[in-house]
DNA sequence: GGCTGTGTATGACTCATACATATAAACTAG
DNA sequence: CTAGTTTATATGTATGAGTCATACACAGCC
């Protein structure tokens, strides 16, 4: 039927201005925070959220900038006194690590993000928040099949920065398993 | 009750997350298409959409660029062959109008954005789909009111880009009424 | 015909990133 | 125990998009 079709059309065109605009104000209230390069707030948010004291290449992945560009990043952050380098077990490693600033700036990072998402929701009732969270929790799911199966696909393009950069693991339900993201990933020992 | 309030915490997160990763999609299939920096294919995009013939000025404001990047965008985009500066009525005025190719690729970026936004749907029946689109137009609405306001109350800081950027105004449903953002602009009488 | 505003282009610079390479530490083989 | 390989970090150089300040070109008005 020609109704359906256009109205997933419709969807989808909604869709896609509502996640840019979303993505920038979202962007925007973070570099706010943290005006350090784009990368800045991202690296900021996963070092606090389960990255504090790892290596700067566990970052580069985490933010899918290559080796040399997480240096130029992680100078720059340690220069504003946000993290510091502090030697690894492993001598030839480092440890990036929050100083107590940096992290500070990275709670303001989250909630400056929360902010935004909250703003955009607010409008709806409680019922239709509920009917979009599940749809979203869906959608979710199949990007990041979609997303693994192109990275395995043709493996050579760059490595794809993380999914979830800028997520609050406490809002997303990531320990209590209601994360669709992680979900997805460890059903196909994706990382 | 607290059940309401960290169901909308878990939706705002999901949003959050899949804004992002739904605007780097949109973002890495267009920009394959057109490989000149980030604003190229906004700027076919817009040029094909309804700004074709527009002046050098227009388009950095639909963009939320200064007016000398878009000159060298546009210098560019010239150098490709995909636009060319042709005389206006008005003898300082430039008109900026789509080459074929450049046309040709307009509508390739269209059609590799809604691939990507009809992937993302994929996985949800008609009803769901519907569902959501009623709450991506409520949230378009928010956001568009939301971005209004803070552009009045301190107009000092940079322009802002086009909200509507890479959208398909026919998906869109602008010229029947259906389009949030259109409707949310013209009661508070906002470009 | 000379001002004043509007539209476009150019030059010098910034900044984040990539690429190639260098250094240094740890593992492994003989 | 020394030599070669792998892994991790750092640096030098280049690129490319964007900004700011400014210059140039035309239009309308007095």
């Amino acid at each position: 039927m020609l109704r359906t079709q256009s109205s997933r059309q419709h969807a989808a065109n909604a869709l896609g201005a509502l996640s840019l605009v979303v993505a920038d104000r979202m962007n925007a209230a973070v570099e706010a925070v943290a005006a350090l390069g784009p990368s800045a707030p991202a690296a900021l948010a996963a070092l606090h959220e389960f990255l504090d004291g790892g290596s700067v290449t566990q970052l580069s992945s985490v933010l899918g900038l290559t080796h040399s560009g997480t240096v130029r990043l992680v100078d720059r952050l340690g220069a504003e006194g946000l993290v510091e380098r502090v030697g690894a077990p492993d001598g030839r490693a480092v440890s990036v690590v929050l100083t107590r600033r940096g992290r500070r700036m990275a709670v303001q990072i989250l909630q400056a993000r929360e902010k935004t998402l909250t703003s955009a929701l607010s409008a709806l009732t409680s019922d239709e928040v509920d009917n979009l969270a599940a749809a979203l929790d869906t959608m979710l799911t199949t990007v990041t099949l979609a997303r693994a199966e192109e990275r395995s696909a043709h493996s050579h393009d760059r490595p794809q920065p993380w999914l979830c950069r800028l997520c609050d693991f406490a809002a997303c339900g990531r320990s209590e398993g209601n994360c669709p993201v992680n979900n997805a990933v460890t059903t196909t020992n994706q990382s």
